[in-house]
DNA sequence: CAAAATGTGTTATATATATGACACATGACA
DNA sequence: TGTCATGTGTCATATATATAACACATTTTG
């Protein structure tokens, strides 16, 4: 079976964009740094695979130097203490992200901040 | 394997309430309608097994009367829609809700009624 | 008391998740 | 030209997920 080739894709390309400046971004060696077998690499970057746990895909995160929220969502997952976030208030937070789910990027930076600067 | 019990505790003190005023919430009937065997829900009640998938989670909240984000919450989950909202906007959501994480839920309260009220 | 309903124990799957091990063909390098 | 590194194909596995089917002992009801 085949997979959505986004994550694969988007991987391949920046660890071969990397590999141009420095040899140490071959699959193998990245594969080893990661603490997975190459040919599973090799596998998730083809999307002959499904993406990785969500460790998993941190670690790729991390070694390509990308955000990791990013590549969760990619790979279709979200963070884990995120979801432990709203699981300790799931009303409060379910209705606060579905409230946000049209507002544009804007607005949301605007709370952000507004928190972030907040007195409480 | 034995399981956390919060979740199959809680269903099963709601479920036994509804029944004293209404003989239709008796297990096996209660599973009839969900959709599941009585068996399972017997597993699920006595926390032998794990709770069950979101779909079937939710219909349980539903037949019970109950909030469907606050019962995922309890069956370690995070609603499946949430979770396709942050991963459209991965940073963004990241940041406001690891934001919000301390935050008291007054705070939380005022942001989603601005939001709400906002005009933009 | 007979019939029906109830909750539970046991057994069995089917599918997905998340990899690892090993071998091989090709290409780069010294 | 031999050695080394590279990417990939094939096979295997361990664990978790998410149930279903059936039988049985007990309780409730008419």
């Amino acid at each position: 079976m085949t997979h959505s080739t986004l994550f694969g894709d988007t991987i391949r390309g920046i660890r071969e964009n990397l590999r141009r400046e420095d040899r140490r971004f071959s699959l193998r060696q990245v594969a080893q740094r990661i603490g997975i077998e190459p040919a599973y690499l090799s596998k998730i970057e083809r999307g002959e695979v499904p993406p990785p746990s969500e460790a998993t895909t941190v670690r790729i995160a991390k070694e390509l130097d990308q955000d990791p929220d990013v590549f969760l969502a990619m790979a279709g997952k979200v963070s884990g203490d995120l979801q432990e976030i709203i699981r300790k208030r799931p009303k409060l937070f379910a209705e606060l992200i579905r409230q946000l789910k049209e507002a544009p990027d804007h607005a949301i930076l605007r709370v952000v901040r507004e928190v972030r600067d907040g007195d409480w």
